[in-house]
DNA sequence: GTGTTCCGCAGGTCTAGACCTGCGTGTAGA
DNA sequence: TCTACACGCAGGTCTAGACCTGCGGAACAC
């Protein structure tokens, strides 16, 4: 299969081609898309010789889509199309993504845009000293041009110098991969209801004392190390959470 | 490597081995047990020789260490220790456990308990028929003899004779895997943030209208099927939420 | 002093095979 | 009729290689 080796590097040398294990992938996800929950599909070799990879590959592409619960698999049996349901709060997205997944179009009113030293509180959620310099971030996140959250995030300054200087309408994640290098590989949060304040229900436009959706974030990048400590004020009446936890 | 092989397989099957890539992960985490965080790995083609397997098996227990966050790796550079963290896992706990866990004695108060027929809606949040018997149980958890949550659970009767025969005080996970082997594998949640009723608040001892987290949530058991249809309303200053998320 | 280029390192992708093992079924024996 | 065993299917594990590509440092040039 040197030909078809040579091919696919060439293709990828101009950028025109991706991974055989994700063709494969998106070849398995059109197969699906047609299919009922249960639907026996094609065997590994069978694929393979389909896809011309091996069955290595197959396995690679077969494992990431089980592991977003598309299919599952059963020893001596096969694979088979997973149930068909929802289950979204799984995946790490942004708020923007949120919202798309939603068809709701994602929109963002800065409030505030400051550099400030951290406090001792703050210093220990961002795992930083106290003193070091932080960013802080308030914005209204709008959803087809209504308010659905107010947004509150503290970055260490240090590994992102001038972030400020940026647009920060758009989707801070976004901003950090192609900037900065930095992806948010896990999350910590916290969610939990509050009544709002006066100022937090006049951004949001309801009545004061009106109940939200309190979600405090901390989020990390591969390494380990704190990127973001975040809190975002969901209106009520908007908005939950959805997800979907196994055994 | 013939030797090896039948070595293994003949410990296999007196079930006296693991597979080598659970081999290489152990003693990966044995190697990193006593590293700092961001130390360098050995790289992937000595871990292979040194645990005198194929650099595939290495990889696949490398990448089992990945996802669960214990190392990461830098194309080009080596893999390196993560930052250590104490991750609470996306785990399926009842009410019980998550007290305990926070430790605080659980407890509980029965509201109701009766049987009726399943209007439209609840029949197809159950997947059964309008009319078929459910079952429904209210009560008031208790941590450490507070209310700590209003809890009303719907399950479909047929497959749970004489439920309501049970002492409904306890865990209902618990009972329904001891007396009708049946454990939920999955649950779908949906949380939300509601002002509280006058009803439930009383039941809760705060003052009506105050916020409280309601997590609406859907068991199914291993084979698909649901289980249960409940929905709690949590006391906000007491309780919250928190998980952990993976990219 | 400052880019720029080159090179080596180490992870990422991929192949073509081999063998193991759980599961279901069909067939033979009790 | 029912149990037991044999067989085949299909996923699970593993090997020994090959080549690609991002990263960083060193040597070189301006």
């Amino acid at each position: 299969m040197t030909d078809q080796r040579a091919v696919t590097q060439a293709a990828l040398q101009k950028g025109k081609m991706v991974a055989k294990h994700l063709q494969v992938r998106e070849h398995v996800l059109a197969l699906i898309d047609r299919m009922p929950p249960d639907t026996l599909l094609p065997q590994e070799r069978e694929l393979a010789e389909q896809c011309e990879v091996s069955r290595a590959t197959v396995r690679q592409a077969l494992q990431s889509l089980i592991e977003d619960g598309r299919i599952y698999s059963v020893r001596g049996r096969g694979t088979f199309v997973s149930q068909r349901r929802i289950s979204k709060g799984l995946t790490l997205t942004s708020f923007s993504d949120d919202m798309r997944a939603r068809d709701l179009e994602p929109g963002s009113r800065l409030l505030a845009a400051k550099q400030s030293p951290a406090g001792d509180d703050l210093a220990r959620h961002l795992e930083i000293r106290a003193g070091d310099p932080v960013y802080h971030v308030e914005r209204l996140r709008l959803a087809d041009g209504f308010p659905m959250c107010v947004e509150t995030i503290r970055l260490p300054a240090t590994p992102f110098p001038r972030l400020l200087d940026h647009d920060l309408a758009g989707s801070l994640y976004q901003l950090l991969a192609s900037r900065y290098r930095t992806t948010v590989a896990t999350a910590e949060q916290h969610i939990c209801a509050r009544a709002l304040d006066r100022r937090n229900a006049d951004l949001l436009g309801v009545p004061p004392r009106s109940p939200a959706l309190q979600v405090r974030r901390r989020g990390i990048d591969s390494r380990g190390r704190v990127v973001e400590y975040g809190e975002s004020l969901y209106r009520a009446d908007r908005y939950d959470f959805e997800l979907t936890i196994h055994r």
